[in-house]
DNA sequence: TCTCATTTGAGATTCAGTCTCAATATGCTA
DNA sequence: TAGCATATTGAGACTGAATCTCAAATGAGA
């Protein structure tokens, strides 16, 4: 017995599939708290931890922010709006070589990268479109 | 009248050139500390960030820790041991064109990449292989 | 040298996340 | 189906990193 089925458990990982885009583990526990007020903050982002540890979600670390959780678990990268902060998928292929060629590069023995995004969402460049 | 030139700022950039390998700002603040004990910690942060921002140094953000500052201004990218937290460079060429392929596949206008390797390090390595 | 906007230092504050620990709930066993 | 060992929860304290506040100090143009 080494993990249980909570209650709380399925009720945050519904949430978040329900939320679908990349929240923050304090937007999770805000939306998980209105339909359960007993639920705590610890819980959510202890389960949502745990979840991503064991690869059911996705943790997408944001440079200078919060975590955000994504629902889909397959690897996959980021980009975040500098704007508005929003964060979306970005669908291409994922880089294995890179890892290759840094280990040879560096002597580490390369175990995964990490690559993200920083730009300007489309709905963001549209506002400095019609502003400027 | 912009920017000044401050004892302080000069203290701390001499201070990061000597750290050499990527220290995070408390380690900075410190080594500064020593020689000039009045100093302020917001100060080194607050210079650490500007001296970043005007790109005299680099930030390298690291998941799930403190910034890590190198006195190497000139894009490349970090490893970091996820055994003993060192950072170290990975020397290999940067890949501009993905920012193209990510623009098109999300419509963001990509400003910038980020991309961090995670490892083990020659030493860990070492320390791994006679341990076990 | 005067003047004044920029910068500093000390400490409070924020933010994200983790830890503690008693109480509770899960699920194995009988 | 009850008993039990232990994993999990919830409340709030705590931590670490970084920023903010504001009075005092200081750089540099005139």
């Amino acid at each position: 017995m080494t993990s249980r089925n909570t209650v709380q458990r399925s009720i945050i990982e519904d949430e978040l599939r329900r939320l679908a885009n990349h929240p923050t583990a304090d937007e999770v526990y805000e939306a998980v708290r209105v339909e359960h007020p007993s639920i705590g903050r610890a819980t959510v982002y202890r389960t949502l931890g745990k979840l991503s540890d064991e690869g059911k979600i996705g943790r997408v670390r944001i440079n200078n922010g919060a975590d955000r959780f994504d629902h889909q678990a397959f690897a996959h990268y980021h980009v975040r709006c500098t704007c508005c902060g929003r964060v979306d998928d970005v669908m291409i292929p994922v880089l294995d070589s890179v890892d290759e060629t840094a280990a040879r590069a560096s002597g580490y023995q390369i175990t995964s990268h990490s690559l993200q995004f920083d730009g300007v969402c489309p709905a963001c460049q549209q506002d400095l479109a019609t502003t400027a």
